[in-house]
RNA sequence: GCGGAUGUGGCGGAAUUGGUAGACGCGUCAGACUUAGGAUCUGAUGCCUCACGGCGUGGGGGUUCGAGUCCCUCCAUCCGCACCA
């Protein structure tokens, strides 16, 4: 074999290692540039090609950053903690931390394969004690940390604390959970019970009893983005609301700046979308509704509060709607109607997120038997729950303005309570009418405004009288921290007086204790639970749940910056250094989890002043899906025939998945088949004409169970890494999801061989011309560069990869060897691949790495060309091409069009209109 | 329902700003070299048509000398959100 791959890609990978060529440090004296990987969770089944395809766009930018003078922190570590291996630990007894570094180890050695620049040494994993001790140490921070809105930001609890003293939290202004108000005088006066209780109200990082995502399958909560359609995105399983108390981050005070942050990154425009919707902004108004006398005649001093963007209609509310879990549900609810509340909200209870999704549109719900008075009119409206209206977006409780919205007609209609039309336009005997076109009706002060004029009329009139203001809502919900699992983070948390407190920092890492098991223990408790003396010093117990995967994520990016720093999470000179992430690449899956809480975490540490960049990732590319391309047999119903592709549907026949390793171009190796499986021993094949078995084939997701998974490793024994690399870039846009298909792999290989032999004689000697460079040639190479270049900087590899190919087979045919041309081709190949490249740097006589050879600038004189080809079209039809000499003025250039001999036998008898001429492009001539 | 993306040969895809649609590669066909080919090399290959020529970028309409690219409209697929007040 001339281009042997295997010893080659062997010999450079240890060259890189032993030299450390890819180990960097701070140096000053060049820019940075920070490219990072979204670090994988190591899997059990081992990376298949699909995965490399996001790190091998990254290793290319940054191996071309890095030729281009760049100082590249270009890391890899794993998200090591996580469900798939806790599981695998309650089946087997085997310790989840076994699982997980054998996963790792195997993820490592297929990452290295592929040759990729990571400086190993800063590998992080998340569960590693001295890598969790930050995420543990941030937690703390969050502890001891409040949101003030007045400043928009972060600040120490302590000066929380001072504020109270002085004057209570009359007027604190913070993102805090509901709190009655106090003075000085009153906090001075409590416990210090009550006194944490209160602080945790306002605390970053809190604990709070609310409704939570409970999936009993799994034993634990889940946060709202691990929830998809009512059950687990892991796992699938069923998920219900139940009250719980449980850990928070108050990722909802920094709202408004996730949303504003979006504006200045470089993400696409589908990403930010995704995160504008998660965050879900909408303005409107906070309305306080007075409960009237109960029945009894008990007065309710509570009010009940509703969010609603359309305040203009509030003369069309007619009835009020609290979610069954709403707080004051109970207090309201008048004698007789009480079983009947209990059975709704029992009943509310029971179904599963699921359930409730499903159900959405059947109308349930009961009355109270209570009222509340209509802030302007007076009048009294019936108060209904119904489980419409979700207790955890706004304030769980509603305005019903039947006439206009089609969720309060719906349940008007069903339930025959009263609609009032207030805005004119729609036609409320037919259905509800939304527009915000039309005029004010029945509205006492608003008759007779537009919408828009009504909304702002009627917020300043609720804030004159008091009795409600200007809001703006948001649909992100903090985000539940707690897991009731071992394979986590512990937190840093113990109990005094049934007290949270934290430990102190010097107490870090809190390092995960052994189990007997990683079951709940009998009384329903986590695994911790199991731990002996799982308690501090002092005796205190320690909190038994762990975090969720998202916690170690959150700011691994920052801690490869200095990733030994035993001291600090990162230190000031790395953290000014490396700043942020030049570049961040991963799939879309991350845009609600990861993205936002690191964003948030950052957010939070930058207003801590512990880091120097508000926004962890400038610009970020989601590479696409690979798919599988499954092949398919067709067994004849109950029988052992099997019937080729096309020819199926003359018979019965079950369509079954086949492994592609015994598919060649869609030709099955019947004998191959035939071993497989003993089932298929003594299988029958019907073929076609051409005597062979036709598979049909179809692209699904790369999977065990479909046959259709390909490895990088079997690629890489059979064509190398570079093939692999070049290949995967090859295949299409780098974020648009697309179907592996290995046959098209020998394209690239073939391109990589003749490279080779462009470096080597017949003999497979080296053999480079000293000979200067003729203009053909340097036009060949510079065209390359060009493209090359300003593929590389807009992401798209796969274009740059046939420029390569085109360079290639120019030079080939020219039997171009000369050194002045290879230097700059090897160079630019290097990126993609950088095996074959540094061998090729040694034929050419180089005794340093490639990898930092400058990157070659293309010389626009060399691209210049003498004669022009112009396509002459007619009517905008091409008809024929003309070379005409550089640089004429449209003017010349028409003059000799129409006087050329062809042209005008082109034109026979037509008569020319108008003649059009685009200089270097194109000449049209309007007959 | 709302929001986003995508739609080009048999297949993956190219055409960066309105200027020769189908680059590059796979596959297919033909040929060369071969004992052989799932090796290598050369050539052809969008569709219809014997040809002249015509038709072609999801469908329909428009702007323009000229549209894959811009505008309107419809359709399909994928993704995200969804009883969000």
């Amino acid at each position: 074999m001339d281009y042997n791959f295997t010893e080659i890609e062997k010999k450079w990978q240890e060259y890189w290692e032993q030299n450390q060529i890819f180990e960097v440090e701070i140096d000053n004296s060049r820019p940075k540039y920070y490219v990072l990987d979204m670090f994988p969770y190591p899997s059990g089944a081992g990376l298949h090609v699909g995965h490399p395809l996001g790190y091998i766009a990254s290793d290319i930018y940054s191996r071309y950053k890095r030729h281009c003078g760049f100082n590249v922190l270009h890391p890899m570590g794993f998200d090591a903690f996580g469900l798939p291996a806790e599981q695998y630990a309650i089946q087997t007894g085997q310790h989840p931390a076994i699982t997980t570094n054998n996963n790792i180890s195997r993820y490592r050695k297929q990452m290295l394969k592929i040759g990729f620049s990571y400086d190993w040494s800063r590998e992080v994993k998340t569960c590693d004690p001295k890598y969790y001790k930050w995420t543990q140490w941030a937690f703390i921070k969050m502890f001891k940390h409040w949101f003030n809105n007045k400043t928009n930001k972060a600040e120490p609890i302590d000066k929380l604390i001072e504020i109270f003293e002085k004057e209570g939290n009359l007027n604190v202004d913070a993102a805090c959970n509901k709190c009655r108000q106090f003075d000085s005088r009153q906090w001075k006066t409590m416990s210090e019970k009550q006194r944490q209780e209160i602080l945790l109200h306002y605390r970053l990082a809190y604990q709070a009893e609310t409704m939570v995502n409970w999936c009993p399958e799994l034993g634990t909560v889940l946060a709202n983005d691990e929830v998809k359609e009512g059950v687990s995105l892991r796992g699938g399983h069923p998920v219900f609301q139940k009250k719980m108390k449980q850990w928070f981050l108050r990722v909802t005070a920094y709202a408004e700046r996730l949303l504003d942050g979006l504006e200045e990154l470089q993400w696409s425009e589908s990403l930010k979308e995704i995160q504008r919707n998660w965050i879900g902004r909408s303005e409107g108004a906070s309305i306080w509704f007075e409960i009237a006398p109960l029945e009894s005649g008990k007065q309710i001093d509570e009010t009940i509060e509703v969010f609603t963007t359309r305040p203009d209609t509030i003369f069309g509310a007619t009835y009020m709607v609290l979610a069954p879990e709403h707080s004051l549900v109970e207090k309201i609810t008048a004698g007789e109607y009480k079983n009947g509340v209990k059975k709704y909200i029992e009943e509310t209870n029971k179904k599963t997120e699921r359930e409730r999704l499903e159900e959405a549109g059947s109308i349930t719900g009961q009355f109270t038997g209570a009222y509340a008075k209509h802030p302007f009119s007076g009048d009294l409206i019936p108060i209904w729950i119904s489980d419409y209206v979700l207790s955890d977006y706004g304030t769980g409780a509603i305005m019903a303005v039947p006439a206009h919205d089609s969720r309060d007609y719906d349940f008007a209609k069903h339930f025959s309570l009263p609609i009032t039309e207030v805005i004119s336009g729609g036609d409320i005997s037919e259905g509800a009418y939304d527009s915000l076109e039309g005029t004010l009706v029945n509205s006492n002060f608003l008759n007779g405004l537009k919408v828009v004029d009504a909304i702002n009329k009627v917020i300043s009139e609720l804030e004159r009288q008091g009795i409600g203001e200007k809001k703006i809502n948001y649909r992100i919900r903090d985000a539940i921290f707690s897991r009731q699992r071992y394979w986590g983070e512990p937190f840093p948390v113990y109990y005094k007086n049934d007290i949270p407190y934290v430990l102190e920092e010097d107490q870090l890492p809190l390092v995960l204790p052994e189990v007997d098991s990683y079951q709940p223990t009998e009384e329903g408790e986590p695994p911790l639970a199991r731990a002996k003396n799982w308690k501090t010093k002092e005796g205190y117990p320690l909190e038994v749940s762990t975090m969720p995967g998202f916690a170690g994520s959150s700011a691994y990016y920052i801690r490869y910056m200095d990733p030994h720093n035993e001291k600090e999470l990162v230190s000031k000179e790395a953290n000014e250094y490396w700043r942020d992430v030049d570049l961040y690449i991963g799939g879309t899956e991350h845009a609600t989890g990861h993205l936002i809480y690191s964003r948030f975490w950052n957010k939070f540490l930058y207003d801590t002043g512990m880091v120097c960049r508000e926004e962890p990732f400038k610009k970020l590319v989601n590479q696409g899906m690979i798919h599988g391309r499954s092949n398919f047999v067709y067994r004849i119903k109950n029988t052992n025939k099997f019937v080729s592709s096309n020819l199926k549907d003359k018979y019965d026949v079950t369509p079954i998945h086949v492994d592609i390793n015994l598919v060649h171009n869609d030709i099955l190796d019947t004998g191959a088949f035939r071993k497989w499986s003993p089932e298929y021993r003594d299988a029958e094949f019907i073929l076609e004409e051409d005597g062979k078995y036709h598979c049909g084939h179809a692209i699904e997701k790369m999977s065990k169970s479909m046959y259709n998974v390909v490895t990088p490793d079997e690629i890489i024994e059979q064509y190398g890494a570079d093939t692999l690399r070049m290949y995967e870039m090859f295949l299409g846009p780098i974020d648009q999801s697309k179907p592996w298909d290995t046959k098209g792999i020998e394209g690239v290989h073939k391109f990589l061989k003749k490279t080779w032999r462009l470096f080597h004689d017949k003999n497979n000697k080296p053999n480079i011309s000293e000979e200067n460079p003729t203009e053909e040639e340097l036009k060949i190479l510079h065209t390359a560069i060009k493209k090359v270049t300003e593929d590389i900087e807009r992401f798209s590899f796969n274009t740059s990869v046939s420029a390569f190919m085109i360079c290639v087979n120019h030079l080939y045919s020219l039997k171009c060897n000369k050194r002045k041309i290879l230097e700059d081709l090897i160079i630019i190949l290097s990126p993609f691949a950088p095996h074959i490249s540094e061998e090729l740097w040694r034929v050419l006589g180089k005794k340093e790495s490639i990898a930092d050879a400058p990157f070659p600038e293309y010389n626009p004189s060399y691209l210049k060309e003498d004669l022009k080809k112009y396509p002459i079209t007619f009517n905008g039809k091409v008809k024929l091409n003309l070379e005409l000499p550089a640089g004429l003025s449209p003017g010349e250039i028409e003059e000799k069009v129409i006087n050329d001999e062809n042209v005008k036998k082109y034109l026979g008898e037509k008569k020319v209109k108008k003649v059009i001429v685009v200089p270097d492009k194109i000449v049209n001539i309007v007959v």
